[in-house]
DNA sequence: CCTAAAATACGAATTTTTTCGTACTTACAT
DNA sequence: ATGTAAGTACGAAAAAATTCGTATTTTAGG
């Protein structure tokens, strides 16, 4: 299963800072924009529903977990984004990324350093 | 204006194709999944109105062509979404689209080339 | 024990996007 | 001229995602 927005934005927080209350998550979100208490609970018990999540209910404050993790999430959702809008053309992405002009040259470096990186693990 | 997914698979028939028919755009939707007719018809008058193509009403079959621009749209859904998923790390993202080993041994040297590329691009 | 503060539960309203039915129009072949 | 096939217009239903109000529960302090 894969997470909308909304859902995304706090599995975020969740895979940053770990197990939280939904009081927590809340107050995150309320530093970037105005989110109502009940709002952000009701994500979470959906979340929780649909098995993203787990929650430990022994305590008033609930507190929340991260099922799902979070390179497969990421790696799912970029699959599906690169096929919506590249086609699933990676090279197609990569050139949209990078050819803006926008990239600093070290973070150029620091890429074709991991693509090296790649190159040589796959050889082994 | 950026567009929804279903108005996204449209605009790429119409970049790919060039200015085409409500029926045109219809047919080619319906080789991949079913979708009735009026549906396409009506996405294709809201990206009219929302200014996202343009049409031809000279003749009894409308043609629509797009106004915005693939490569900027394209580039907008990416920042969007690397915003989101990948907190705008630009690294992350390529860390996720090339690390699950999936890429073949001539794409990334593609990439590693269109590195290149752009490193003596920005040179000059 | 009682109250207030802080949680959860949950239905429902809103918003956004997608889908489609139906009415109306146009062009053309007979 | 007229019937039919192929369009467009448009409202509204359906689906998906988000937001929130209100009722209820829990807990700690006085």
């Amino acid at each position: 299963m894969t997470p909308t927005d909304a859902e995304l934005e706090i599995l975020q927080l969740l895979w940053a800072s770990g197990p939280s209350s939904v009081r927590t998550i809340n107050d995150e979100l309320n530093k970037r924009r105005e989110v109502g208490y009940t709002t952000t609970l009701k994500i979470m018990q959906i979340m929780n529903d649909k098995g993203l999540v787990k929650r430990d209910t022994n305590n008033r404050s609930h507190v929340y977990e991260p099922i799902i993790m979070e390179g497969n999430t990421k790696s799912t959702l970029l699959n599906t984004f690169m096929h919506n809008t590249f086609n699933g053309s990676l090279k197609d992405m990569v050139i949209h990324a990078l050819g803006d002009g926008t990239s600093s040259k070290e973070e150029l470096e620091e890429i074709k350093q991991l693509i090296d990186s790649i190159q040589k693990r796959d050889l082994k």
